[in-house]
DNA sequence: ACACTGCCTTGACGCCTGTCAAGATTCGTC
DNA sequence: GACGAATCTTGACAGGCGTCAAGGCAGTGT
C-alpha cells in the first residue's frame, strides 16, 4: 500500500467540503478554506491533545473516530462525547484562549484537519454563515449535554443504560443498534461501570426486551419496557 | 409605587445596554435592536415557557433571576442553570427550529426582552460580532454543563457538594459564599437530595472545614480539605 | 405583626450499585 | 492463524445515599 503524504490536496478538500461547517459555502471560498487546512495522520490509540494543553486552533475529524473525555481527581474517566467524521473539536480555545478541558484520543486511525486560531477567527467574521452553523451545532451539542447531565443526575443506572439503547435506536433508525464504543467507554459516558453495564444488559435480555446479537450489536424486542423503567 | 408602561423605552435601552451579547455594539447599532427587543415584567414563580414550547425568540434577562429546570419522567426537576440580569436563553429553537427542551421559571420579580426568532436571525447576519459573543458565551455554557456531567457521574455526592462549594468562592472571589438557590434547587443541580444537602453541609461544619453563616451564606474555613475529598 | 405554607433538618431503613476478584472471551498484533 | 493483552462477565460483599416520615424553622403575604 502507498503512503499518503500529509499534504496531499485531495485530503484537504476532502476535509472541507466534506464538512457540515463549510460544505454550504462557495466552490472558491471551499478552495479559499483548503488552503489554510493541513491533513494529519494519526495512528490508533494516539492522543491528540492533553487537558491543560494551549489550542492550535480547531480540529476537523474527516476520517475515523475519537473520543474526547475528562478525569477525575482520582483518576477515573469520563467520555464526553466520540467524533465522527464531519466532527469538530477544539473550539473551546477559539474564543477563550483557555487551554483544552478534555483529552482528545484517537479510537482508530484518523485523518484530521487543523485551521489555526487566529485563521479560524478570520474565517467567522468574513463568513457569518460559518458562525450560523457553529452556533446550531452548539446548541445541539449544548442541548445534549444538559440532557445527559440531567439523566445522570436523575434516573437510575439500569434507566440510563435502557434510555441509551433507545436513543441510539431513534439515531440509527433501526432496531438492531451499534453500540459505538466499549462497554468500558460506555459506561464513563453514562456515569456507571463496566459490570454494571454488563449485568444490565443481561437482565434485560432475560427480561426479552433485547438481545445480544455480539459484542457491539443489541437487538431491540421491546422498546417499550425499555421506555416504561 | 408606581406601575411602569410594558413598553418603556429605558426598559428596552438597558436591556440591550447592559447585556454582553450587545453592548460591545456602537450606539446607533444598539438604538437598532432597541427598537426590535420588547420589555416584559412577571413576577415571582411564574413559568416563562415549558418544555415543549415554540420558541417566541431569544429572552434577554435585564433584572431579576430565572430557573431552568428539566423534569425527568417520573416528576423530579434538574436545575440545568440560573439566569442572571445579562443572560439570554432561547436559543435552542433559535437555530434547529424545535421547541423549547426544559422550563423557564421565575425565582423573583423578573424584567426581560424577547427578541423574535427571524430577526435575532437577521441580526447575527447583518452582525458578526454578535455571533462571536454568542459563540463565546456558547463554548464556555457548554464547558461547564460537561464538567457538572462529568462530576455527577464520577464523583460521590459529598465530593459534588464540595467542589460546587469550592467553585461558588472563586467565582465570587471571597471565602464567604452566597448560595444562589435553595437547598432543593441546589440539590436537583448536582445530582442528589436536599436530605444528602443538609448531612453533608452539616458534617463538614462538624469537621470544622465550613460555618453555616445562614440560610443562604457559608464561610469557607479550609478550602483544601474540601479540595481534597 | 401574625399565621401559614413550604423548606429545611434529623433519624431510621433498605436497596442500588460500586468495588474487588477470578475466570472467560474477544480483539489486536505478529 | 495463534499468541497475548485487554476487555468483558459473573459472583460476593459492603456502604453510600435515596426514600419515607416527623418535627422545627424561615420566608411570604395579608
Amino acid at each position: 500500500m502507498s503512503q499518503q503524504p500529509h499534504n496531499n490536496t485531495t485530503d484537504h478538500r476532502m476535509c472541507v467540503s466534506l464538512v457540515p461547517l463549510f460544505n454550504h459555502l462557495e466552490k472558491d471560498q471551499m478552495k479559499h478554506i483548503v488552503e489554510l487546512a493541513r491533513s494529519t495522520p494519526y495512528p490508533r490509540g494516539q492522543i491528540i491533545y492533553n487537558e491543560g494543553d494551549r489550542s492550535e486552533g480547531l480540529y476537523i475529524l474527516h476520517k475515523g473516530r475519537i473520543k474526547i473525555y475528562r478525569l477525575s481527581e482520582n483518576g477515573k474517566e469520563q467520555i464526553v462525547r466520540i467524533l465522527e467524521p464531519g466532527d469538530f473539536t477544539g473550539e473551546l480555545s477559539l474564543f477563550d484562549a483557555k487551554p483544552h478541558d478534555a483529552y482528545a484520543e484517537t479510537l482508530e486511525p484518523v485523518e484530521l484537519c487543523v485551521i489555526q486560531r487566529d485563521q479560524m477567527q478570520q474565517l467567522l467574521q468574513e463568513h457569518p454563515a460559518i458562525s450560523l452553523k457553529m452556533l446550531e451545532e452548539f446548541s445541539s451539542r449544548l442541548a445534549r449535554t444538559e440532557q445527559r447531565a440531567a439523566r445522570i443526575g436523575m434516573e437510575s443506572a439500569e434507566t440510563r443504560i435502557a434510555l441509551y439503547l433507545v436513543d441510539l435506536s431513534e439515531e440509527q433508525r433501526q432496531l438492531i443498534v451499534e453500540l459505538p464504543m466499549s462497554r468500558k467507554d460506555l459506561a464513563s459516558h453514562l456515569g456507571t461501570t463496566p459490570e454494571t453495564i454488563s449485568r444490565k444488559l443481561s437482565a434485560f435480555e432475560e427480561s426479552g426486551w433485547i438481545r445480544q446479537c455480539s459484542m457491539k450489536a443489541v437487538e431491540i424486542l421491546d422498546l417499550d419496557a425499555l421506555l416504561l423503567l
